[in-house]
Parts: structure tokens; C-alpha cells; sequence
DNA sequence: ACACTTTGTTTAATAAGTAAACAAATGGGG
DNA sequence: CCCCATTTGTTTACTTATTAAACAAAGTGT
């Protein structure tokens, strides 16, 4: 059981310190001291503690019109890299970047792996992007993985679009490159992007709208996955008794009728073409091609079913949208909205994603940060407009 | 901010010691320290306290075979009272319980009160049940009142049920009796009795069905209710696109299909009969009625789509139902369960309500310890059976 | 030059936990 | 029947971290 003990009080201040440089530095001893309610005294041991492990250090004074001006202090986010990685279904998305998140690096490979390949494909891409970086005190601290399917952190548990299921990601990784290693599914890792640099409130749902069809879950300031990774698998819920078949056995998934999938092959169904791309669609409808018209006002219709069902079951502060159609074509934002409010009565605030196709990997970073400081990254512009 | 202090450290650690009697108890001192990891120096310590603040005493020594007999500790529950309060359409509820919910009493009144004089109803009941109980101690520690609608903790936000919407019943209440007052959804309560009873696990949601449909949503131990307490108001979540109109102004809400109020006003509109009761609608049933026969069915197949969305959305430990259909027929869980085995490859646990129609009474009893104490009451025989 | 402010450090006091020794209580074996 | 092993609970000496207050440092304005 968990005991209070002189290590946690120091434990909870220090890490109180440190958000606070984090956050909202650079901030001098006495800024820290007033803000966090700590003693002067208490704060100066503290900092000490951390410019000596190299996570704060001393930058000039800043200029103040009365008194001893203070010394600033910043977090020395180039002491150590993240590396966050896409596992797109066609392609990989490895993403390096220094302990703050800002960018270290972009590389984009074809996932031609198999099941037996993959891994040591991984390996192959991560050291590469790690091959670029400059040398650092603490070197990697972590990576992070963003699947589409379900995970219990190590393995994927199911995933629909390719076959990698069981096997040990997080184990083999971080054997290999001695730091930890998260496997989470891509709707999680999005929405902690979105919450760390885009909109900070304690109760945020993502809704990912991709291949299929998933809602991230910030409750309380923490990600809730369910107790099998399994929370959030919206795309599953019927929205449609005697609906349209879904290959998970039910009728009337939300996946059917509201996914870039479900949306697409009706498209090229339609058309008589072989395949289509979100591209060649959006490019239709912006030239007024009358089913796709058509299709992306039922896409609209549905959405605003499933963020009608979300506000009702979560009642969040917020929930934040993001999908290629939505990227492709801002003005959907609005139409979607418009739906929603013809819906509820109790109306609540819908936004679009403010990181759009790199909330996953910039998730991926907020969620190392965390786990290696033990404190939450929160951008200092992290309030954006909501309303 | 909250920072680490001395005497936090103290109050950590007091709980803990106040929640392993409460729990676990009677249990001696060296057994606290070994099962909390506290040292018996610090556990002496805190005892001591708790003694002296009357909430613990020292009963008889316990038959060890071997060593000193270890004095036994046990939580003093009769120093103090808790009342919860049904609020329901056509009855009020008024329970009187000792500080770990065993039965002191119990009232039910009918439910004639206006918006004008339902506060007023309320003290006189709540001073009705008060003058049958003892002196205590600690006296009266906190009233809870379970509503059918939403509420921010004081007030009724919206009840469809009856006009008591913007009446400040918990400040008016809390300023007459002089002790706290808790204004709650009754599925909240229901699921934090049914978590304190019955099932201890982390991550519980209680399906509610009675006029309405509501959920109770615990994740992490902690209830959940969103920003205005409008979580789990999953009634409204849409799973019949195009379907029947609700109240609401959607079409298709669960609540058209798989509530108390629908099953029983369709049954009376086939029968033409002006209205119909639980009851006469159970026995309908037990005799074979096959209109009753085709509701129920549709009821069973409505409630593991309800089912099938919130393990898609939560996937919890465990789900539990309460609902008068499936109190007067206790046969339906099973039928609900082999429904809901059709849909989900991935099965979860799915239980019939251990408390039935005291959940809320006895959900509201928690609530009050968790506020007095400052800690989870858990019953010790709270593992049913889970499959 | 001096008073005033603000920052950051030092000092003494206090609270609370820990480990280890000790006292109390008890049963069993010689 | 006495002594010892064993377990419980208390006492003692020590450590750690916070706090309040005094103090030193640094800078500005009159």
C-alpha cells in the first residue's frame, strides 16, 4: 500500500517545481514560491536538487523595475530526445523531438512489413531517426507507439487492418534500446496531444474518425483505457438497430455509416471505382460532385449521432475532432456543429483538432514526458479558442 | 496548489489506518502495520489518535496460539447517523443508517409535494426519522438525496419527472440541519452501493432502468458525472436513427425503447388500457400474456444493445444492472446475458444489481461515510459472485 | 549616500516517520 | 513451576523535510 513518508512530501514539491518550470518557466525561486504556496526555503533546496540532476538550470535575470531582480530558470529540454512513432496501416511515421516536443525530426516510411518483420523493421527505423540526433545527457528517454487497434501497453490486442496481434513490441524494444517503450492505440494517444498543446481541461474526449472510428478518453486530467485497452471503441456501439452488417458480428456499428472507410468504399461503390482516396474525394466534392454531396452530409448526420451519444454518456468540458475529412475540408467543422445543435438541448463545446495528422506522435511525446518526469507537459498557448 | 506537507503526510496515513478498521476490522495493531507497511511506532501513533477522536475503540483481545494476544480495533459505527433520502416521483424514501449503513430505520412516504412545499415535506420526514434514533456522539452526519434527473450537488438541473428544477434544496437542507448535503443522480448512488456492497472494483458502471435509462459511472474507484452532472445520461444516447421521437426533440433515443415507461405505455396502448403498473404488467407476463411476452423480448434485445455500447465505450470491470423488470423477473439476467453473448466477442462481466431497490438508499449512506470519514467504505463480504 | 524593495539563503524550531531496543503478555517444554 | 521463545505494543534516538523568521544580496530611486 501506498504510505506517506518523508520522500513522498519531497516527491509531490519536487515534482510541483518542476511542472511549474515546465509550464510556465522561464520563472524565478520566488515566482515558484508564490505560485505553488511552498516556502522560499523549500523551493531553493528543491531547485537545487534539480539543476544538480540537470533538469533546471540558471538563465539571466530578468528585468524588473523594483528590488533584486530575480534569476530566471528554465527546463533544459534539449537534455534528452523522445522518439514517437505513427504505425500507419500503409505507412510508418517516426517522429524525434526534444523533451518538450518540439520537432527533432519527421521521417516517413512504406509499412511493407509483415508479422515477422515488423519489429526488427522498427528497430531499423528507429535508429536511423535516432542516428541524427546530436548527443545528449540522458539520450532517449522512452518511445512511444501509436497503433490503430486495441493494446494493453506491451502487445496489440486486436487490430483490424493488419496482422500483428500478440506480439511483443514494448518487451523487444525496450530490451533493445534500454529506455520504456508504450504501445497505445492511436484515439489515446491523440486526444493527450490535444490536451498537452491545444485544449487544457480535465475532461476531454477525442473523437478520431480514420479507417474507424474511436474515441481517446481524458477524465480527470488521466487517460482512461478500460481494463483491457478496450475503452473507447465507440466505432462498435450501434447507432442502427437492424443496421448494416459489421464484420464484428452486430448491426448498425457506428463504423458503418461514419468512418473515412464506410464513406469511401460507398463512394467508389457507387462510382464503379476500384478504390478511392480521401484526395481523389475531397477533390470530387469540391468540385460538386453530387454523391459525394451526398455522402459527406450523411458522414455529417452521423458524426453528430456519435458526439450527441458521447456528450450524454461523458458530459465533458470538451470534445475535439479528428479525421481526414475534417482536415480536408475545414468548413465541415461547422456543419457539423450545426447538426449538434439542432440535437441537444444542453449544448456543449465541439472543436476541431488543433494538431490535426501529428496529434498522435505529439501525444506519443507528452505521454514519455510523463512517464520520465513524472510531469504533465501543458504548452503554455494551450488554450485555444473554445467556445 | 496542493503541496506536500507534514501534515499531509499525517493525514495519508491516518486514513489509511481508519480505512483498515473500517474494512478490514476488528484487526489488531501489528496486523494494521503489516498489511499497510506503516511502522507499528506510527500505527500506535495515529490509534491513539483515532481513540481519541471516538471513532475507534479497543474491544477484547483476540485467541492467537502463539505470543502476546494482540488487542483487537474496531470502528465505533454507532457514534453517528447518516440519512438518505429516495426522492422518488410518487414516494419519498427515508432511510436511517448508523455510520456503516446497517439499517436504523426506514420510512416511505407518498410523494403529494409541490414545488412550493417539497423543502419543507423534506424537513418534516427528515425530522420524523431523526427523533427515532438515539443519541450519538457525532449525531447527524450528512443527508443524501437520490433525484431522478440531474443535479450540480445542490440543485436539480433538469428531472423530467416533477417540477423541482432551480430549488436550492442541499443549501436550504444543509442550513436546517447544520451538516452536509448531498443532491445526487439516483444512478450515481445506485452504482456507489452497489460498488460499496456488492462488487469492489475499480472500474463499475450501473445500468439504471427505471422510468428513465441512466448510467452510473465509476473509473477509478472515484464516481464520475461529468461537468454539470449530466454524465452517464446515456437514456438519450441514439441508437435507432430515424426512430421513434423523444421528448428530447432526437429521434431514436434508448430510452423510447428499452425504459420502464415505454415497455409498460406500449403494453397499455396495445391492452387499451389506461395505464398499467410493474406489477400487473409482471404478472401479465408469468401467465403468458404473449403481448408481454414480445415486450419483454424487445426489452431484452434493447438492453444488451444499451450494454454492448457502454462495454464498447467503458470496458469496465463489471456492469450492473438494476431495473424493475429485472427484480420482478429474475430470469431475465440470463436471458440478457445469452443476448448479449450473440454480440460481443469480447464478453465482459455483466451482473444483476445485489442491492435492487436500497441501492440508492445505501448509495447515498457511502456517499455521507466518504465525506465524514474521508474514506471508502467497502463491506467486507462486498466479492459476489463475478462471471 | 541612503532608504526601500525584492530575491534568495541561512538558521532554529517543529512535525512526523523509521529502526531498533525494550516492555508486556502469553503459552509450551523441561 | 519456571524459564524461554514469541508476538504485541511502546519508547527512544535519529533522520528528513517543511516552516517561519531573520538575514544577506542585489538593485532602484530620491
Amino acid at each position: 500500500m501506498i504510505t506517506g513518508s518523508k520522500k513522498m512530501i519531497r516527491d509531490i514539491n519536487s515534482h510541483l517545481v518542476l511542472e511549474t518550470v515546465l509550464n510556465e518557466g522561464p520563472v524565478s525561486r520566488a515566482a515558484i514560491s508564490a505560485r505553488s504556496g511552498l516556502t522560499k526555503a523549500t523551493v531553493s533546496a528543491i531547485v537545487a536538487d534539480l539543476i544538480d540532476r540537470q533538469l533546471v538550470r540558471e538563465i539571466g535575470s530578468d528585468d524588473t523595475s523594483l528590488g533584486r531582480k530575480p534569476i530566471l530558470l528554465e527546463f533544459c529540454k534539449e537534455n534528452g530526445h523522445i522518439l514517437s512513432i505513427d504505425l500507419g496501416v500503409n505507412a510508418i511515421t517516426a517522429f524525434t523531438s526534444d523533451l518538450m516536443g518540439n520537432d527533432c525530426g519527421l521521417k516517413i516510411f512504406p509499412n511493407n512489413y509483415t508479422r515477422d518483420n515488423i519489429i526488427s523493421g522498427l528497430i531499423y527505423i528507429i535508429n536511423l531517426s535516432l542516428s541524427e540526433l546530436p548527443e545528449t545527457p540522458f539520450g532517449l528517454t522512452g518511445i512511444a507507439i501509436g497503433v490503430h487497434g486495441a493494446t494493453n501497453g506491451n502487445e496489440i490486442i486486436f487490430a483490424p487492418y493488419y496482422d500483428y496481434s500478440g506480439l511483443p513490441f514494448a518487451d523487444r524494444l525496450s530490451e533493445h534500446f534500454h529506455v520504456p517503450v508504450f504501445l497505445e492505440n492511436e484515439a489515446n494517444l491523440s486526444v493527450i496531444g490535444e490536451k498537452c498543446f491545444c485544449y487544457n481541461v480535465p475532461n476531454l474526449i477525442g473523437l478520431s474518425v480514420h479507417s474507424g472510428v474511436g474515441a481517446g478518453i481524458i477524465i480527470n486530467d488521466e487517460l482512461y483505457t478500460g481494463i483491457n485497452g478496450n475503452a473507447g471503441e465507440i466505432g462498435h456501439t450501434i447507432i442502427n438497430v437492424n443496421g448494416r452488417e459489421c464484420p464484428c458480428g452486430n448491426h448498425g456499428c457506428l463504423e458503418q455509416y461514419a468512418s473515412e472507410r464506410a464513406i469511401l468504399s460507398e463512394y467508389a461503390e457507387i462510382r464503379r471505382l476500384d478504390g478511392v482516396t480521401i484526395e481523389e474525394f475531397t477533390q470530387a466534392y469540391n468540385e460538386g460532385d453530387p454523391i459525394a454531396l451526398r455522402l459527406l452530409d450523411q458522414f455529417i448526420s452521423y458524426i453528430s449521432i456519435a458526439v450527441n451519444n458521447l456528450l450524454n454518456t461523458f458530459n465533458p468540458d470538451v470534445i475535439v475532432i479528428n479525421s481526414g475529412f475534417t482536415i480536408n475540408i475545414p468548413e465541415l467543422h461547422e456543419l457539423i456543429r450545426d447538426q449538434l445543435k439542432n440535437r441537444m438541448k444542453r449544448y456543449c463545446t465541439l472543436v476541431p483538432s488543433g494538431l490535426q495528422d501529428i496529434s498522435i506522435l505529439l501525444g506519443g511525446a507528452c505521454l514519455i514526458i510523463k512517464d520520465f518526469l513524472g510531469v504533465s507537459y501543458c504548452a503554455k498557448d494551450s488554450s485555444f479558442k473554445i467556445d
